[in-house]
RNA sequence: GCCGCCUUAGCUCAGUAGGUUAGAGCGCUAGAUUGUGGAUCUAGAGGUCCCCCGUUCGAGCCGGGGAGGCGGUA
């Protein structure tokens, strides 16, 4: 089976779409956890695939380093290794680029990293990330980008996101032709709409099987961040998936979808879940709060997730505050699921074309707040 | 009973020749966290320096007495 993508419904510029991949379908807009080092953290497989994930990150820079990509094939790869046989992006090592900024030198070749677990050398470049990815068995492979830190002079992110471009087309060079997998390039411009339409046609001439949209949520704000997605995702072929990388709280969520991004990823629901922030409909919910720890009731009373059916605020709390692991286990398991609930509900809101309505409830109820104080 | 050591933040402890507003780590109270360095950062609250008397311009620090704790010894 080819990777194909499917456009089935539209509802202001939030669209309703399905990936096939020979791997299994992925339902769009889509939310994918974050799984870094081959694990979305303190999760098992098959309860991130409980919550409605039809795919996970991982992710080239940290695997290369530990246990190794050349390992992990002979192994049988990524999927095998971690148990996880539905879909699996990996990203390309090009947001370490920026956040490991102090342990790397970047040239027009590639990047030097200095590993932060043993102080080795490592090479990486599009022809590596690309190299690194198939070895790992990623469905969906990204390009190898720069992301650069926000704010910066126009200059800088132009002369940034041109070598993210030529760095493009080497990566799809190198890739080729591979039935089932999917490449994606990925838009750089910061929040400058220039280079975003540049950058676009740059990458729309080489050609990829999915757009992403990155070199957000890099510290521009929310604000910011919506006015780049008001018009960056026209800016790529319709009948192609558009993935905005890295994103983000829940509410920047629903304002991509609004947008007409189909993918997006984070890692704020598990880091977030193991250090004690819980998503809700009514908000955030910071469960190491003294407040919490005679509160019987239940995190968020209308979640089906196995931290709300099974356990109250008081408990959730103790075993944070214990340093048990079953805290982060539960709080993951609660935001991913979370975050899958919204999903759902948006896709079934763009098919009946009440999308609108939806977005005004999901704000009235966080307008609301956390529940009341006993 | 005698001898020695000890007593400073919730806990474990620093502390300057006797000199403004007494510190640290942890803990506590909050905040941050967006293609994961299981990371990190930020802010805040909290003190009868065991008690009393004395010396001194000035005592957590020096002297005397007392209380409590730990160890040794008979």
């Amino acid at each position: 089976m080819q990777f194909s993508f499917e456009l089935k419904a539209q509802d202001g510029a939030a669209r309703l779409g399905v990936i096939q991949t020979p791997r299994g379908a992925i339902q769009t807009p889509a939310f994918m956890p974050v799984g870094t080092a081959g694990t979305v953290k303190a999760m098992l497989p098959e309860n991130v695939r409980a919550t409605g994930a039809d795919i996970v990150l991982g992710n080239t820079y940290h695997l290369m380093l530990r246990p190794g990509a050349e390992r992990v094939a002979r192994l049988g790869g990524l999927h095998k290794f971690m148990n996880w046989d539905r879909p699996i992006l990996t990203d390309s090592g090009g947001f370490q680029v920026m956040s490991l900024a102090g342990l790397r030198k970047l040239t027009e070749e590639g990047v030097t990293f200095k590993s932060h677990i043993d102080g080795s050398v490592h090479e990486l470049s599009p022809e590596r990330s690309m190299e690194i990815q198939r070895l790992l068995g990623s469905d969906i492979v990204m390009c190898f980008d720069e992301c650069p830190a926000l704010p910066a002079t126009d200059a800088a992110v132009a002369e940034s996101m041109h070598l993210s471009m030529r760095w493009a087309q080497r990566s799809k060079d190198v890739f080729g032709d591979r039935p089932g997998h999917a490449l994606f390039g990925i838009q750089q411009g910061g929040v400058t709409q220039d280079l975003r339409a540049e950058s676009a046609e740059l990458l729309r001439n080489i050609g990829f099987d999915g757009y992403a949209i990155g070199g957000l949520a890099v510290g521009e704000g929310q604000e910011a961040m919506f006015g780049v997605l008001d018009y960056a995702p026209d800016m790529m072929p319709v009948d192609k998936p558009r993935y905005l990388m890295g994103v983000g709280k829940p509410d920047d969520i629903v304002g991509a979808v609004k947008r007409g991004v189909d993918m997006m990823d984070c890692v704020l629901p598990t880091r977030s879940g193991r250090t004690g922030q819980a998503f809700t409909r009514r908000g955030v919910v910071n469960i190491k709060n003294a407040r919490h720890a005679d509160d019987p009731r239940p995190l968020d009373e209308d979640c089906t997730c196995p931290a709300c059916q099974q356990f109250s605020r008081a408990y959730l709390h103790h075993v944070y505050r214990s340093n048990e692991m079953i805290a982060g286990m539960l709080l993951s398991w609660h935001n991913v699921h979370y975050y899958q609930q919204i999903m759902a509900e948006m896709r079934a809101a763009i098919a009946t074309g009440s999308f609108a309505a939806w977005e005004a409830e999901f704000h009235a109820l966080r307008a609301e707040g956390d529940i009341e104080p006993l």
